[in-house]
DNA sequence: AATATTTCCAACCGCTCAATA
DNA sequence: GTATTGAGCGGTTGGAAATAT
């Protein structure tokens, strides 16, 4: 027993819209808002699925869209967050103002893509295509973020503490992405945290993907992050306010459960992240 | 100038998940 | 607890535009 289909197909419309098309739904969605995209059409006087008007006004006729070329800024930007979450379009254009995730998934995959293996580097992994390429292992530490850069010297140690996935890494003491290394390609899955590791004030943080500093650097005890750094950090996780929804925290991404909070989700008011 | 090929992106499809009856 | 519904997501496709031959 499947869905049943989200509209009538025999009596709509398909393909391009027309301007007509796109007049309508502006005007309705200007005078009673977005709300229940399955009545929309009806409502609006168009022949049109209801998710073709969501994904047509989330898509194209949104008046916040940013349009034109990617600065290298949200170049950088795109390509570090695929590096933590994959493709997840949804999330990386949360984070991106006026992008959509449909124009990022495409743009990935029409631009970054080729520009990444064109410089030896995986897109998929973020690691080089080969051992040897150390142009490439390079141009991939670049895209590391580092939270301690800008922490202040003496900022006392708290909130965050980089704990090693694997224990029977070998002991290195740099803090750039694992780029050299010939692991497998995707991260294993991460267990659970407990309850009370998940609190705000002590995250114990698995991470264990390029983005982050080798599993064999931050194994180590010295591999903490100080509040300033701490804070950098949820705030690199933290989309703008205004786009801000449950499911947009990554502290799911960490570990933490359904049901459990991080700050990020209690300033936002946000009790069950996905 | 005509045709073939490639690139790009808007739109669709099928699926999952959360909410609700 | 289960079935149904609607919203939203990621993968894929179709076709227009750009470029090459």
């Amino acid at each position: 027993m499947g869905r049943s289909p989200c509209c009538e197909k025999a009596h709509t419309n398909k393909g391009a819209w027309t301007k007509e098309e796109d007049q309508r739904l502006i005007s309705y969605i200007r005078a009673h808002g977005e709300g229940c995209w399955r009545s929309l059409p009806k409502a609006a006087g168009l022949l049109r699925c209801g998710k073709s008007c969501r994904l047509r006004w989330i898509n194209y006729l949104r008046p916040d869209l940013k349009r034109g070329n990617f600065s290298d800024e949200e170049d950088e930007i795109i390509i570090k967050l695929h590096s933590l979450l994959g493709n997840k379009w949804s999330l990386i254009a949360g984070r991106l103002p006026g992008r959509t995730d449909n124009e990022i998934k495409n743009y990935w995959n029409t631009h970054i893509k080729r520009k990444l293996i064109s410089s030896g580097i995986d897109p998929q992994t973020h690691r080089p295509l080969n051992s040897t390429a150390t142009a490439a292992a390079a141009a991939v530490s670049s895209t590391c973020l580092d939270f301690r850069k800008s922490a202040p010297v003496n900022e006392p140690v708290e909130n965050i503490v980089y704990k090693s996935v694997a224990d029977n890494s070998s002991s290195n003491d740099d803090t750039k992405c694992n780029s050299s290394t010939t692991e497998e390609s995707q991260p294993p899955p991460r267990p659970p945290l407990k309850e009370e590791e998940a609190s705000a004030d002590a995250v114990d943080l698995e991470l264990s993907i390029g983005l982050f500093p080798s599993r064999s650097s931050y194994r180590s005890d010295s591999f903490k992050l100080s509040s300033a750094e701490s804070k950098a950090f949820f705030d690199f996780l933290r989309p703008p306010a205004a786009v801000m929804t449950k499911a947009m925290c990554l502290c799911w991404q960490l570990g933490f459960q359904k049901g459990q909070s991080c700050s990020n989700c209690q300033s936002y008011g946000l009790d069950r992240p996905r």
